[in-house]
DNA sequence: TCCAATTATTGCGCTATGCGCATTAATTTT
DNA sequence: AAAATTAATGCGCATAGCGCAATAATTGGA
């Protein structure tokens, strides 16, 4: 659908909705008062509603003109925002980075990677703080790729031609269930198992949720969501109170937050995605970032064999 | 405050973002391709930020373009609605809902909040299903401001003109230990206790960062954060790692994730935040949604008694 | 009742804006 | 290396929006 009004428009009607004057509307937009007739019309005529009521010598506004007020307001005020807001957000990228290092990362993969990297890191001798940017994996991979983070851990949500991936370990959905589930008894799941169960799901678009809708259309089984969540934290407190199955990435289990809950793998299809370092292209690193990449991966490689071994 | 910018140079720009193509975008507004480049170009000035990297072959959208992209929507969608609403003067927008319930959330009541509100909802009949924005509180008012959830949880981190907080309980900024950490022994803590202390402060630019820094300032104590985090499960994690002391609002203590942790107040001054429900101002609510934030409100009476009792 | 003052509307001509076409330049793909 | 694809730019044309001047309408005051 065209809008075939514009917020000048928008201006000009509540300038008359202010002065009840077409004539004191102009002075105040510093417009003659024909053009403040024009947009008048132009809007009636866009709209299909009469908005003022008008004489040569009196403007009255139309109940029309008043259930137009606030919205006119409101879409001039959104608009100013966004204006002020992109303008605003165009000066922030100046950082100074002398003694932090900022790491973005898929909260998933924090408890288990960052004390042990951390440990590694501060006996290394390194002071630098952190900011942590504890993001959705796509959200990851922007924030390195647009230099707001040094190096980020995280899956390929997607690959900026200015980022490189280098693999860590592979990060498999499995099923979260409360302790007492029926399907907590199984050794291994199927994807059909899930047919009559109540489900939390990835919020869509995620690239979880993707392999999700993919392994399910594989096996001929349609996915019953009666939860959407965008945090895995979130699935996992819902499962932990019972309330419902979770499918989220096995990096999940290695957190304080999967105390109590039983997982399990797949079969037909198993599912996982690698997760890995990103880093973006021709950026100098300081010594701090190297030691913490450095600690990451040493990191990881504990929970790579950690995972082949629950597997 | 003069918008130079219209409702077309809007269709321009999420035709860009959905397609990745100028040519596309062209191709589905029925323009030329080098009609959309102005477009674009005129955006890129009017709001001072580059909207797309681009090369002749490849499209992809700025971190500003992600941000503009819901702003964007909402506007083009007030534009449609105002103009259906004033032209049928049986106004309502419909929102076909009548199944999914949305449900913007911060992740801290999660756990405390939502099982027994959901317990509530269903054994009230209601079999709706539930889409959980779990966000940061600013993401909470936003998705309830642009219509994208039913209403929110949430502290008032901005109240956009649009929208209603309704109190449900207060949330007291808190310390949150490793068990055997040597502030653990104390019954409260003041704010210069933390002065020699590793800390977890959330970012910066939350509601809740702005009260610890002021309530430090205030006594006079300066925060040396060693690590900034997003989230504030990161934060427990990172605690329950022994790391460092975190700072975070005392409605994390009801998840699963505080196990281990030790919680202390803070006297001089003690910082707390509404938390309530934030809905959205003339959106005609489906019987499930109003059941869902009656269930809400039941349950975050007890959260508060909890909160008492805990004091 | 009539006249003067006020103000919305309309016609005209000018300027600004936005467009498509054609071309150029850049970037991939083959 | 050549071909294919696509964003950017120059040019000319059409349209939109404006102010000025004039017209028409409406009050208020005498």
């Amino acid at each position: 659908m065209r809008i075939n009004f514009d917020f000048n428009d928008l201006d000009a009607f509540l300038a008359v909705m202010e002065t009840n004057s077409f004539h004191h509307a102009a002075e105040r937009l510093n417009l003659s008062q024909s053009a403040i007739t024009r947009r008048i019309q132009k809007l009636e005529e866009v709209l299909g509603s009469t908005l003022f009521e008008r004489t040569t010598r009196a403007v009255k506004p139309t109940l029309a003109a008043k259930r137009l007020q606030a919205r006119a307001e409101a879409m001039l005020e959104g608009a100013q925002e966004t204006t002020l807001a992109m303008r605003d957000e165009s000066v922030v990228f100046a950082h100074q980075r002398s003694t932090v290092v900022t790491l973005a990362m898929i909260p998933t993969v924090v408890a288990s990677l960052l004390p042990p990297a951390l440990q590694n890191f501060r006996s290394a001798g390194f002071n630098a703080r952190i900011r942590l940017l504890d993001f959705a994996a796509n959200e990851v991979a922007e924030a390195v790729s647009q230099g707001e983070a040094d190096f980020g851990v995280c899956s390929i949500e997607s690959l900026e031609p200015n980022t490189l991936f280098e693999p860590l370990f592979d990060d498999q959905i499995v099923a979260a269930l409360p302790r007492h589930h029926a399907l907590a008894r199984s050794d291994e799941l199927s994807w059909s198992d899930l047919q009559s169960v109540e489900l939390i799901l990835p919020a869509r678009g995620t690239g979880n949720r993707l392999l999700i809708d993919e392994a399910m259309a594989r096996s001929r089984t349609t996915a019953h969501w009666t939860y959407e969540v965008n945090r895995s934290t979130t699935a996992m407190e819902l499962v932990n109170r019972g309330t419902a199955v979770a499918l989220l990435p096995r990096s999940a289990m290695n957190s304080t937050h999967s105390g109590g809950l039983i997982f399990k793998s797949f079969t037909n299809p198993t599912v996982s995605r690698p997760i890995g370092l990103l880093t973006r292209n021709g950026i100098a690193e300081t010594p701090a970032v190297k030691a913490l990449k450095d600690a990451v991966r040493r990191s990881s490689a504990n929970i790579a064999s950690f995972i082949h071994a629950a597997n």
